[in-house]
RNA sequence: UCCUCAGUAGCUCAACGGCAGAGCGACCGGCUGUUAACCGGUAGGUUGCAGGUUCGAAUCCUGCCUGGGGAGCCA
């Protein structure tokens, strides 16, 4: 303890600077700080446990769990900073408070000062026997956390208490970690981060139904001559909408830095209701300049790689919880998956396995349309049984953009498919050849003034290049079991839902 | 948007045409090492909403609402 408030007491002295006039009560002040315990986290002592053996601690954070009997009981304190839980003893005997202690109630907030003991006999490696247990924030006997099994969809209508459950404190925890890895993964290779606009009004790509921007007042909007919404009156004099996807601009910037990526906030309003997708989502793209589709395929499988790694790494109480209680088995399929290299397959081969195959389908397979999700989860987790990446697809299912093969029915396209998941990353070969790129915007019927500055990049140096669209949400599913997007979003936004 | 299943105590569920219940949680009490502690007791209900059938409806029928799963759209 004297140890500790010491290193505290010439910080804290640091930090004020030297008071040039000595006063009674700065000086008592500053002491007075000195001497208070050292406040620690539960992250510092799970991690550095023998640096604190037998130290006074002060710990803050939420109580998960309360067992209180005649003179002595136990508190599981978590407070955010780690995955774990930490066992707080506490007796009648060292408390004046202990009845008051005794009757907290799970999610109360505490602070505790007491010395770390080893417990190698005990389930728990160590625990912290109270000196004193403080009370910050009471919580009412109503709680709706409490410690046993609760359903997901019971803790969505309680997003802002579910963070305190050991599925929810590893998942976001799990969630900026990866935030994170991808940024380091593009940092360590070069490429530039790109914060592409979030309202925008390209409309032509046609990712997605659109969420518009406007302040035009919605009773009496400015009407033209024909009777339809006056948009050049809007604030920006156009239509405007939140982005469906910064490719376009992303392209821009990957002809100026040659390797860029975007992660941002991304929306679509399709009233689509399934378990893995979201009105407001999180994209990384990935843009790179010299690069044809298999560069963009080599970067998308070394990135997942790199991704899983990652959090296997730096996760590791949280990817092994998963592991436990979410998804068995996810640990070694990860592994695997590390391991292993990516299955590549054009769309027309993948159309000729499902046409040998046994399995029957509900939808028709014929060259031309679309794989269906129980196509796509027959190549991935029957023929392949890990990620798979689909190219070369049928011009006419897929964007404009997308560079023409020589044959030319196809295009550039690949998909990435992953068992559980589906679809988790889609790209292509973008088309450099203005004239061509021209061809496919009136094929699309977009008008190709709305396009002047993306054309324009073809026309002053416009080179091959690449990229692709990660979820970042599905990329989160994938990487720690968890099967419902609205469990890996704090708050998730979905059709008919945007309560807190 | 379509298909499908479900909605009963704070939570998870039972009762399936005849008295609305259990476990957990809450509250009160007990217990000298608990760890989703244990033991005893108490309280807690417009059975999602509206209508219908019936002597009688949580239960059967119709409509609506909400949620889950699947499909489409996609990342």
């Amino acid at each position: 303890m004297l140890i500790g408030s010491t290193c505290i007491f010439k910080q804290d002295f640091l930090n004020e600077g030297f008071p040039g006039n000595w006063r009674l009560d700065i000086l008592i002040n500053v002491i007075s700080r000195g001497m208070r315990m050292e406040k620690v986290t539960v992250r510092q002592l799970v991690r550095e446990t023998e640096a604190y053996e037998d130290r006074q601690v002060t710990l803050e954070g939420w109580i998960r769990n309360n067992r209180d009997q005649k003179s002595f009981g136990f508190i599981a304190l978590n407070d955010g900073t780690a995955f774990e839980s930490i066992q707080i003893v506490y007796e009648k005997e060292f408390l004046s408070n202990y009845d008051q202690v005794a009757g907290l109630g799970v999610g109360s907030a505490v602070n505790v000062t007491g010395k770390l003991v080893l417990t190698p006999e005990a389930r728990q490696p160590f625990e912290v026997k109270a000196g004193e247990i403080n009370l910050e924030g009471v919580s009412s006997p109503d709680y709706p956390i409490q410690p046993k099994r609760h359903s997901r969809e019971f803790l969505r209508e309680v997003a802002h208490l579910r963070p305190r459950t050991n599925l929810f404190s590893a998942v976001f925890r799990a969630r900026s970690m990866l935030a994170f890895a991808i940024h380091q993964f593009f940092q360590d290779r070069g490429f530039i981060y790109l914060h592409a606009p979030i309202i925008t009004a390209n409309d032509a790509e046609g990712a997605g139904e659109l969420f518009r921007v406007t302040n035009l007042d919605p009773k009496s909007p400015p009407l033209t001559d024909d009777g339809l919404v006056d948009y050049s009156q809007d604030f920006f004099g156009k239509r405007t909408n939140l982005t469906v996807s910064g490719q376009l601009e992303a392209e821009a910037y990957a002809l100026a830095f040659k390797k860029v990526y975007t992660f941002g906030p991304t929306f679509r309003a399709e009233n689509s209701n399934t378990a893995r997708h979201a009105a407001e989502f999180w994209m990384i793209e990935p843009e790179i300049a010299f690069a044809d589709i298999n560069d963009n395929m080599d970067l998308a499988e070394d990135m997942i790689k790199y991704l899983i790694n990652y959090l296997l790494e730096k996760a590791e109480a949280e990817m092994s919880f998963f592991n436990q209680f979410v998804d068995k088995g996810l640990q070694e399929r990860l592994q695997n998956i590390i391991n292993s290299e990516f299955a590549r397959i054009t769309y027309t081969q993948a159309i000729e396995l499902l046409q040998k195959s046994k399995d029957k389908f509900e939808y028709p397979v014929d060259w031309s349309s679309d794989l269906q999700t129980e196509h796509e989860r027959y190549l991935t987790e029957k023929v392949f049984n890990k990620p798979v990446f689909v190219t070369d697809y049928p011009k006419a299912i897929k964007a404009f953009y997308m560079r023409v093969n020589d044959d030319p029915k196809t295009v550039a396209a690949m998909d990435l498919l992953v068992p559980g998941v589906g679809e988790i990353i889609g790209g292509s070969q973008r088309e450099e050849r203005a004239e061509v790129l021209e061809q496919s915007i009136a094929d699309f019927n977009i008008d190709k003034d709305d396009l002047w500055w993306y054309l324009e990049l073809r026309k002053y140096g416009g080179v091959k290049h690449a990229g692709f669209g990660l979820g970042f949400e599905r990329a989160l599913m994938y990487l720690t079991g968890v099967s419902n997007i609205r469990d890996v979003i704090p708050f998730p936004r979905t059709v008919n839902s945007c309560e807190f």
